[in-house]
DNA sequence: GCCAACGTTGGC
DNA sequence: GCCAACGTTGGC
């Protein structure tokens, strides 16, 4: 059992949209790095649902991978935004997986809150010039993010 | 809107 | 293979 974080801007696909409709493909990853993570992910992984490039940056919410990866078909689209000329259906290059609503936070853990516990210090979220949109999140992680969600 | 950080592209 | 230019991300 692994963990993942899972980051969206809510404008663009919010947990409330997934909670409208789960499962979901996690498609548009453009990042090798991302998307050898999104590879590595096994069916029953859970994962945090974060909140990026809005007024409060926050984990908001848990999803289940409920299917492994598969190729991203939005890639071959030319119509799509993360059209990627390169793909294709004999050359996939981009993968999704889907991943179901698990639980939505009654209040997020915000960034602030996750900069502020000493145990996180190490986190890959919090490391400087961080920018990919999946990332692994350690167990004990997990716990103490559960744990601070809980407590509100 | 600003800016730092990073990935990708393309000329050489 | 180097590296500058550019585009994107994302917090503030």
């Amino acid at each position: 059992m692994a963990y993942w974080l899972f980051k969206s801007e809510p404008h663009s696909f919010s947990i409330e949209d997934l909670m409208r409709r789960s499962p979901e493909p996690w498609d548009g990853v453009r990042n090798f790095q991302a998307r050898n993570f999104l590879r590595a992910m096994k069916r029953s992984d859970l994962g945090f649902f974060y909140h990026s490039s809005c007024a409060t940056p926050a984990i908001v919410g848990e999803v289940e991978v409920v299917r492994e990866h598969y190729p991203d078909v939005t890639a071959w689209d030319p119509e799509n935004h993360h059209y990627d000329r390169r793909a294709s259906a004999a050359n996939p290059i981009w993968s999704v997986v889907d991943v179901a609503f698990r639980a939505r936070y009654r209040e997020p853990v915000t960034l602030a809150a996750l900069k502020a516990c000493p145990e996180l210090a190490g986190m890959r979220l919090l490391a400087r010039g961080n920018r990919l949109s999946v990332l692994p999140v350690t167990e004990t992680e997990w716990r103490i993010i559960r744990a601070l969600a809980h407590a509100s």
